[in-house]
DNA sequence: CCTAATAGGACTAAAATGGTCCTGAATGCA
DNA sequence: TGCATTCAGGACCATTTTAGTCCTATTAGG
């Protein structure tokens, strides 16, 4: 995979450092609980050492990955696949930025009067959020095909192969 | 609205074009069936008029709405507000970009051997496309609560005023 | 105390985004 | 016919994001 990039829809990119990290922390899944180096997990995943590193720094900072230091120090899951999910990734990779609404600087927009379309497109954006946060990792690495109740997203997802590509 | 977008999660991220395109079709679908000139809209809408026009260009192209040309043209929905959506939106805008798979140019990435990451990224994608394919601009304006069927992601988002907001 | 590792940033190059402007083509009307 | 109006299509530039590299701590083992 790490999907290239050049040609997908923006919204609803993943960006490739969000790539570069699922296939990250797939390594960290699939090899048992084993503790691995950055250099280790680069090599196994043939993305760039520096490039890997700041994925793995994004994850530790996120808390999906745990880091022992020094010598014989390495990254792990901080815990199971199951209990990650899409979302987590993408917050941790993509930085802590917050879900600002135009509610929060009220006046700043200039267009408020007339507007209800700004609320609608916010709602939107946390209803997807959610969806992405019952996508667990297991999934995401193909392990479990379909994900138990809820879940929309994740009913979708898991249940078929190939599905319809827009032009 | 017109969402600041300064801090916006970079996935899931609502390009201000969008935004702006979701204001103009919301206009044309309050006013009534009428026709509006791009600098109407623009004056309406509070956008500046380059980039109204500009938008408005990339709605025709995607056949949201339709043009008449030379004096007394002007612009409206091609279609009723209820068979637009999110999806025909955000394409229409942001271009007639593909949902390129790695699987279509294949080694070209590298790392694809022991991947199975990129696939599934590539469903969650196309799966968030769908559900935002049940989100209709009339749900978006406000004027519809809730859809009928289907929509899971349009059942969650007709339902709550308020939704939390990540940190 | 020396070596192996991660933590945290600073910094650069390349690409995407937002916005403006210009030129051309169609339409209506005097 | 000819002029004014209005959309179509791009070229173009400035700014912001993204990707990627590197340097300097800090922490742990032996």
């Amino acid at each position: 995979m790490v999907l290239n990039a050049e040609r997908l829809p923006p919204m609803l990119r993943i960006s490739k450092l969000t790539d570069y990290a699922t296939v990250i922390l797939a390594r960290l899944a699939e090899e048992g609980a084993g503790q691995h180096t950055a250099v280790e997990l680069a090599e196994l995943t043939g993305i760039g050492l520096p490039t890997a590193s700041k994925v793995l720094k994004g994850l530790q900072r996120g808390g999906l990955v745990a880091s022992t230091r020094g010598a014989r120090g390495g990254y792990t899951l901080a815990r199971p696949a199951a209990a990650i999910s899409a979302v987590d990734i993408i917050d941790a990779v993509e930085g802590p930025l917050g879900l600002t609404e135009c509610a929060s600087h009220p006046g700043q927009c200039g267009l408020e009067p007339s507007c209800r379309v700004g609320r609608s497109w916010q709602r939107v954006n946390v209803a997807i959020r959610r969806a992405l946060g019952d996508v667990k990792l297991t999934q995401l690495i193909g392990r479990e095909a379909n994900a138990a109740p809820a879940a929309d997203l994740a009913v979708v997802l898991g249940s078929r192969p190939g599905l319809r590509v827009r032009s």
